[in-house]
DNA sequence: TCGGTCAAACCGATGA
DNA sequence: TCATCGGTTTGACCGA
């Protein structure tokens, strides 16, 4: 799987890459920076070393089992589980490692994380997503100056046909030394299909 | 307090 | 049938 940096300036024409994404590293969980991550430290850490205690845990776990509990499905609004920064940290590493989990991987790091493999099948689907958007951005923002470019690119190839149609308007004139009439320094001809002017200077005129 | 943002969770469609 | 995806809802949080 292809990882393209979080901050390459890059303007390859090579942006349609499937299923590439710019991982973005811890502690950035996504897009926020440290912004997400002082929000998770509000939320979920009590203000001492910032580790997972195991009274933490098991108020998630039984939050947890309430939310499956009281969600959607019981009829009661579900209540949002917060990610602490430990189950960041694994899940953006893990999600480095490999953008989908099989089975066994998923259940490996649910248990490591101490939450229903479920959630993390969902992290997972949510993280996929936002490196998609982000990637699709990225594209966007490409386009846009290319087509920025080349509008100027085609803004002055019409001023150049344009000046090359005005010479051949009116072209400066020799006389023929042979009849003294006067004849065009140069024949003009222009490319129906691209455009472009050819210029061929008339050396000899007998040759004509 | 309110509007905006972020992210967890959900839902329905789809493909293998 | 199951995993995945796109779209949506919802709740937590922040700054004006």
């Amino acid at each position: 799987m292809a990882v393209m940096p979080e901050n390459s300036t890059c303007l390859e024409l090579t942006i349609s890459i499937p299923g590439s994404s710019s991982s973005s590293s811890f502690p950035s969980s996504g897009e926020g920076g440290g912004y997400n991550l002082m929000r998770e430290l509000d939320i979920n850490q009590v203000p001492s070393n910032g580790n997972i205690n195991e009274e933490e845990i098991s108020i998630e776990e039984e939050e947890e089992e309430s939310c499956n509990i009281n969600g959607v499905n019981g009829g009661r609004p579900r209540k949002k589980l917060r990610l602490t920064k430990e189950q960041s940290f694994l899940l953006e590493e893990s999600f480095r490692q490999n953008h989908t989990l099989n089975p066994k991987q998923k259940e490996a790091l649910a248990m490591q994380l101490k939450l229903k493999p479920r959630q993390v099948e969902v992290w997972f689907q949510n993280r996929r997503a936002r490196s998609k958007l982000k990637q699709t951005e990225l594209e966007c923002e490409y386009l846009k100056r290319w087509f920025g470019s080349l509008t100027e690119q085609n803004r002055r190839l019409k001023k150049e046909v344009q000046e090359l149609r005005a010479m051949k308007v009116g072209p400066p004139t020799v006389l023929s030394p042979h009849s003294c009439q006067p004849r065009p320094a140069s024949t003009l001809t222009m490319c129906p299909h691209c455009e472009r002017v050819t210029a061929t200077i008339i050396k000899d005129e007998s040759k004509i």
